[in-house]
DNA sequence: GTTCATGGTGAATATTTTTCAGCAAGTTGA
DNA sequence: TCAACTTGCTGAAAAATATTCACCATGAAC
């Protein structure tokens, strides 16, 4: 799928704000409720658009405690790597998990309510995973920046 | 504000997904659509929902290279520290940046089309920027997972 | 017992989304 | 060159949704 420049700017509109209407959007494109209406629905077809969705204030929902838990597998035997990834994935404080190049293989991100839940956490659950070698927290003192728009890259594979 | 088990359970949902009519939503919860309207206005308002959001594909939009770099500064004075969040902030590759504890001071995820993209950004961006002293970057092999949805905590401050 | 505050309902209304018929420009191939 | 086709647009109409409103029940406060 080519993304033209249109495209790309009704995609920072909809990452900075998903419930601007089409009459909205027409009006600020030049184009017309339809046109924008199914340049939309072209880009969800095609998956450029995966999903929608709500953020939250973390402080609110009482998950403020954000911690990155470096992970160290002790084998990394197809069968281990399968199951661990597929545990970790049940794990609802592990709100992302990424397999990585460097000194340990998995990045997670945990958002639990404080400390005493970490703590829960890491000794009730992290630690029953299988295949865990060793393990690194680094706990997040500030959010910085967290934006919810990547910039769209002009050029695109096929 | 306190979240009863009905808003824990409509954040879960529009946390999922934020199309979801007030129509299908009252359904799934037994409640009237008015009811349901009313609860997340509330929740918009008290600002539980910070905003609506269109999550993209990085594979299409040509951002799939995803590294984490970890940064120390040079001095930590105000001014310093200041000085570099303000500079990060305003790097449209630099989609999340946090300040956290250990080793580096801040840990940035970077957002690019290539390897190439990376090193450009690292040269021309990074390095400019003031009291950066020490960067170490791991680089994203996969994603293991990335989920929209936090689980809403039970408990909450007020 | 009256007065509030809270959270609900169903109907009416305002807006928005979605569909549809058609138009114009550009491409393709006989 | 011209018919056939594709693409992306427009404006109006229809369908669905969001929003407002008047009103009801419940429980707490005084």
């Amino acid at each position: 799928m080519n993304l033209d420049q249109t495209d790309r700017k009704l995609l920072s509109l909809l990452q900075e704000d998903a419930k601007r209407t089409t009459k909205e959007l027409s009006m600020q494109l030049g184009l017309s409720k339809t046109a924008v209406y199914e340049r939309i629905r072209k880009m969800e077809r095609e998956g450029v658009i995966r999903q929608y969705t709500a953020l939250l204030d973390r402080e609110k929902i009482n998950r403020a405690f954000v911690v990155f838990c470096h992970i160290r597998l002790t084998q990394h035997t197809k069968e281990n790597v399968a199951e661990f990834e597929k545990q970790v994935v049940s794990l609802h404080e592990v709100q992302e998990c990424y397999h990585v190049s460097g000194d340990y293989d998995y990045i997670l991100k945990i958002h639990v309510a404080n400390m005493e839940d970490y703590r829960n956490f890491m000794v009730t659950k992290l630690t029953d995973l299988k295949h865990i070698g060793n393990t690194h927290s680094i706990f997040m003192i500030g959010e910085v920046k967290n934006s919810s728009v990547i910039e769209v890259g002009a050029r695109n594979k096929t």
